[in-house]
DNA sequence: GATGGAATTACTGTATACAATAAATGGCAG
DNA sequence: CTGCCATTTATTGTATACAGTAATTCCATC
């Protein structure tokens, strides 16, 4: 498996150097595929992220991976242990509890601005949400689900208008989708799969504080449904994880 | 013309600092430096920040500046514009009213935990800070009047014992010292100076309702006293501003 | 003069080279 | 065989060189 996978951008003379869109939208790109991998589990709690091995995968420099490392680091889905490099977070009980004592206090605070604000096409843009978020689950993907959970959370921060909280929210969530995917059960979501169904019904008839109360029942049923044990860590293979 | 102003003035370029601390501290430190001077309103919003510059008056190259531009972009004190560089964020009325939006969330949501968990020591420190606020006020020294606000509110937040909200309000309130120092009355901190001290005794005696209560009005009042006109449009009115 | 456009300059974005440090290895003594 | 120290290797941290792009200047043309 050493370059088969890797595709024609590996050493493209000037005639395909700008091949990757914007330099910029590049970079984002290899955030998202980084973090997508962090939340859906494929790159486990501990394992190593290093620069080099990263670089080579998606075929830029170091210095573009440690701008990326940086701001994994930054929402801390990635740790960076000084001249020991990067390695995926495994988060803590205590960072659990902080994590949806945050989620209850900010996301619950937001369900009266939400429901005042829910027209129509949002309330069918949850909708389809939810429904592929359930599809998801049905199908086995349980990591993927997880993610699509919680842009379900972020997106409905978004239509508060509060685009600072709705930042912190999906920090919020993207953590928390980690911790579900260390600490959840299998087969169990955290999440009812109707639950979102039903919050989208209160949000629409704009009955903010039944929106607020069942939001709060929402995240303690998550959580409750958290069980802490211990993982064991191994190399990941990252040119299988990102291998196209 | 007005030109962008110098950033951070340095007598001595040659420093002893420079071997005797580990690249990490010193970074950390130059961080904090030309955060203090964006809060304290020494670099003004608007300001560009160029790396060449930053890099000859800190005495390390380039990549330790972007890598210290981006954070403080993360935060929103510096605005990165894709190849035009970093200037220091100018806050809308928008942003401000989030930002307020949010502190009236989270930091009132706080106030029980924080009245839980207070102890002799803790209230001595926070006495401590006010006093120190007060002092700065006194002396005519706004700005560093409004930092030393922002670490009141900052530690106080800390006192919760939930890291993350804590960062969040970090962030916020670093944030709203700059909206403070755009938009607020030259000598009307926002904070009247007594608040803090008030706050600390009803926090003292256990009293979280009302010092949730408490800060909610603390909030509002700094956030009326601010004076909200929109900035100029980018393009300036030459012929009104010159005319006749 | 004013205007448009080429040449120049200034600055950011990216890769790479090199230095510093931690981890791994191997050899030697006990 | 085991533990410790020297040496080698692997990996991160930092500076620098170079390329690409926006801003500016300068000149020719109308």
């Amino acid at each position: 498996m050493s370059d088969a996978q890797a595709p024609e951008k590996r050493r493209a003379p000037a005639k395909e150097v700008k091949n990757s869109k914007e330099g910029d939208e590049r970079h984002d790109a290899i955030y998202r595929s980084v973090s997508d991998a962090i939340v859906e589990q494929r790159l486990k709690p501990g394992a190593r992220l290093r620069e080099d091995a990263l670089a080579d995968v998606f075929g830029i420099s170091r210095t573009g991976i440690r701008k990326i490392l940086q701001r994994l680091a930054l929402e801390q889905l990635v740790t960076l242990t000084p001249r020991r490099g990067a390695s995926v977070t495994r988060p803590t009980a205590d960072e659990a509890k902080d994590v949806f004592d945050a989620r209850q206090l900010i996301e619950c605070g937001l369900m009266p601005d939400v429901a005042r604000r829910m027209s129509e096409k949002e309330a069918a843009e949850l909708r389809e949400m939810a429904r592929q978020e359930r599809q998801a689950l049905r199908s086995g993907q349980q990591s993927v689900a997880i993610r699509l959970s919680a842009d379900f959370h972020v997106r409905l921060a978004q239509l508060s208008g509060n685009a600072t909280l709705a930042e912190f929210v999906e920090r919020l969530c993207s953590r928390s989708s980690l911790i579900l995917a260390v600490y959840g059960h299998r087969g169990h979501l955290g999440c009812e799969s109707h639950d979102h169904d039903d919050l989208i019904g209160y949000l629409e008839t704009g009955n903010g504080e039944r929106a607020r109360a069942f939001m709060s029942r929402h995240l303690k049923a998550i959580e409750a449904s958290l069980s802490m044990f211990e993982e064991e860590e191994n190399v990941p293979d990252l040119q299988q994880i990102f291998g196209e």
